[in-house]
DNA sequence: GTAATACTTCATTTTAAACTTAAGTGTGGA
DNA sequence: TCCACACTTAAGTTTAAAATGAAGTATTAC
């Protein structure tokens, strides 16, 4: 078992293995040449290492023409990713505190959910009208949390009845707190961006929060972004 | 922060220094040398490993006498290492320790505080309590903590008088987790003595829980010895 | 058809870091 | 006081794996 887990994390720790995994957190899924650009190396060498990373069932490929389109292979990868990015000295990230509002740390996409500052006072939020309450592994949807997810015009029916978890903490790399994971989570974000509330930012995982979006939050949650 | 998270998981990878973190995941303390042996790797070796991990601030590391304990240091890191290994296949069924039940180990007096399995249990039974909570180098005595020595009729007042730490956690050489020293320690082995549930051994550091003591336990602080 | 693009394969070179050898320091017990 | 032990440090060596160079297979565009 443990050489299975040490072959995991070096698979993980190369370099360049790194930058390809951290790239599709996301969510998108990017082309062989486009992850050799942005690791800065060659076309045989992230080959090579896409190779290793889809044998290894971290990576799945997707063909279509003459572009592989990466992406993750399994949902657990990007909580392991966030877990050991969590990992890094505390003292390092305050050392970026001059610039603490940097739009990554602000608010960002963690997969498929909402995370950084935004992403956890919205939880905290949830958490402190009741919406949500913590249990060992995972977070409960209460009565009045089912309401307030009906009337927002999230289908919580049509999300139980998907594979993965429903509502599960993800810890934040930036602010060291949990967020909303889980179907819940993603579908949080994605009605957030449906309706307008939120607006992705091309090439980056940062979010913007519209005006729209401010006003929003303020009403259903009370908070102040 | 890629950097970051790729050299945190290169780490993490390597086969060494993933047998010692893979180790300390029984929460018990190694020294060096037991790791270099588990790791089957030299001590010359193994030291530069834990020094890297200690950099990282992913161990600590405490001296007692010639030897050194390595132990995590933070409560992030096994949830971390969790996470990689389920990224893993499946695995085999999980390997069961089966450690001995020798007296000298399961209860024992160290210098004038309890030891041994039984005194960790007490210890992490006061934690878990909340009568103890752990600061950086000693324990400290909550309200209800305190309230409960006094019920017991140990006079706190009087021990605060004594020159000696009031309650400090001591390595545990079997257990290789902590368990209360100090005058509070001290004050609690006597106490537990003078009141029958533990009996001294002749010529040996054993101690022996008496059926009173073992109903005592049980009714004071819900432990199952 | 030809040319360009996207990606792969394989043989070779490079290199970072793990390991080894050897010589330390500090502690404890006889 | 002396020696054994636990661990560290520093310098030199080895080696596994990442990067490179050259050649090859599809796929799309003109």
């Amino acid at each position: 078992m443990e050489d299975q887990f040490s072959a995991m994390a070096s698979l993980i720790g190369d370099p360049v293995r790194a930058k390809i995994l951290w790239a599709l957190m996301d969510k998108r899924a990017y082309t062989a040449t486009e992850l050799a650009l942005y690791a800065n190396t060659t076309p045989q060498n992230i080959s090579m290492h896409l190779h290793k990373l889809v044998k290894a069932d971290l990576l799945t490929v997707q063909s279509q023409g003459r572009h592989k389109y990466y992406n993750y292979s399994r949902s657990e990868i990007p909580y392991a990713i966030e877990a050991i990015a969590n990992l890094a000295p505390e003292s390092d990230a305050k050392k970026i505190k001059i610039t603490e509002e940097q739009p990554i740390r602000y608010c960002r996409s963690c997969y498929d959910h909402l995370a950084g500052k935004v992403g956890v006072m919205l939880t905290e939020a949830m958490l402190h009208r009741n919406y949500l309450t913590k249990e060992q592994d995972c977070y409960d949807l209460s009565e009045e949390g089912q309401k307030w997810f009906s009337e927002l015009g999230i289908d919580l029916e049509r999300l139980k009845t998907q594979k993965r978890h429903f509502a599960k903490p993800c810890l934040d790399w930036s602010e060291r707190k949990h967020h909303l994971a889980g179907a819940l989570g993603a579908a949080l974000l994605s009605h957030m961006i449906y309706n307008g509330w939120l607006r992705t930012m091309d090439g980056s995982r940062s979010i913007l929060v519209t005006a729209k979006g401010k006003q929003g939050l303020r009403d259903c949650l009370g908070m102040d972004v």
